[in-house]
DNA sequence: CAGTAAAATGACTGAGTAGTCATTCCCTTC
DNA sequence: GAAGGGAATGACTACTCAGTCATTTTACTG
């Protein structure tokens, strides 16, 4: 069965609610931003956001998780299907830098949200936590299994899951704030060669 | 000549302000604090905050900046003050690991900072990511020495100086969250091997 | 210990904004 | 094209809180 007008409708009002809730966070911040401007951005009266949304919370929630599971499984699809260890990571980072440079809005919520999460208000639940926690673990399954098959040598595989996370990481905000003008290939080779060494056996 | 008794007090307070600052803007993050919170916890009333400052972003900004300069201090003579280059980054990692350690409530509002380095509003001015280059580049000058004596291979100093930090940073993280139960030196250890390895000649 | 000046106080004000809801608009159906 | 109903609107309300300032307290001096 195919869906109906109606859910045609709302599925379109609130994608369009979110574009302009990532825009306008994006710029902004969580704190700054008023819900006049969300709604000014998606070209919608004010009244119109509470149709679809709870509460500012409830949509700055929504536009962040959002992302970060399309981002989770993206990531998670391409790790599965590439063939090694080596292609795993390079898999790993290579779709998680693109997907934010593609999603520049989205990336700068998730970062600052991720300089958060130690303020409970923030990412409730610890929903956030999470998914972040998700995409660490999964890295890890792969260190374990490869360090098990002497494809890399034995260390921590959960912190260094979280340490290839971090770099990742670090490598999209230097190019977001201009600190690095390399081509995006550039950047992401001479991330992979440094984590490469660092773990080959 | 010795401080005047005027100085002092003046000092005395905004030490005790500051403090108080850190603590609360390190629980709740800027937007949730309130001056009256702050004041409570400084045990003075809110009036006597604007004594010594003249606004709320103004002692969020002391209480960062002054937090960020000491840390770097900190950093830079350490590092000098250490021999060989392996030695040099193990300097700038324990006393940056160790300083974090000792000073949580600042990390916290340093870390939130560094997610907020986009929105203009936060780090006025940019001081927040002058500083932070600032640190950055003093280690590209350690790894470019080092790359230029043949200790280290060639590669990007700029590039991989952000990513020492970005791991460092997230070595804290991961301990303050918990999630990390190992103990302090084994994670700066374990850590060092990593980047060791991946820039060793 | 009186007099004075500086420091501290906290009740108050004004600006800003999340969320509401009576009204208007528009689309569907007959 | 009239009637009915659901979607959209934006003026309005209720509240929070940064910053002020008239008053009180404390500290100093002669």
């Amino acid at each position: 069965m195919s869906k109906t007008k109606q859910e045609v409708v709302t599925e379109f009002r609130c994608t369009e609610i979110l574009d302009a809730a990532r825009k306008v966070f994006a710029e902004k911040g969580f704190s700054e931003t008023t819900m006049d401007q969300v709604a000014e951005c998606a070209g919608i009266a004010k009244g119109t956001l509470y149709l679809y949304f709870r509460s500012k919370r409830d949509i700055y929630m929504a536009a962040l998780m959002e992302g970060v599971r399309s981002l989770n499984n993206d990531s998670r699809r391409k790790v599965e299907a590439a063939a090694g260890v080596r292609e795993k990571l390079c898999a790993f980072i290579e779709t998680r830098v693109g997907y934010f440079e593609q999603h520049r809005d989205f990336f700068l919520i998730y970062h600052s949200e991720v300089g958060n999460l130690r303020f409970p208000q923030a990412s409730h639940d610890g929903q956030m936590s999470e998914l972040y926690l998700e995409q660490a673990q999964m890295l890890e399954e792969v260190l374990k299994k490869a360090a098990a098959a002497g494809e890399i040598r034995e260390l921590r595989p959960d912190s260094t899951a979280f340490t290839v996370c971090d770099m990742t990481r670090g490598v999209i905000v230097q190019r977001l704030l201009g600190w690095s003008r390399a081509e995006l290939n550039d950047d992401i080779q001479h991330l992979i060669g440094l984590i490469w060494r660092g773990i080959a056996a």
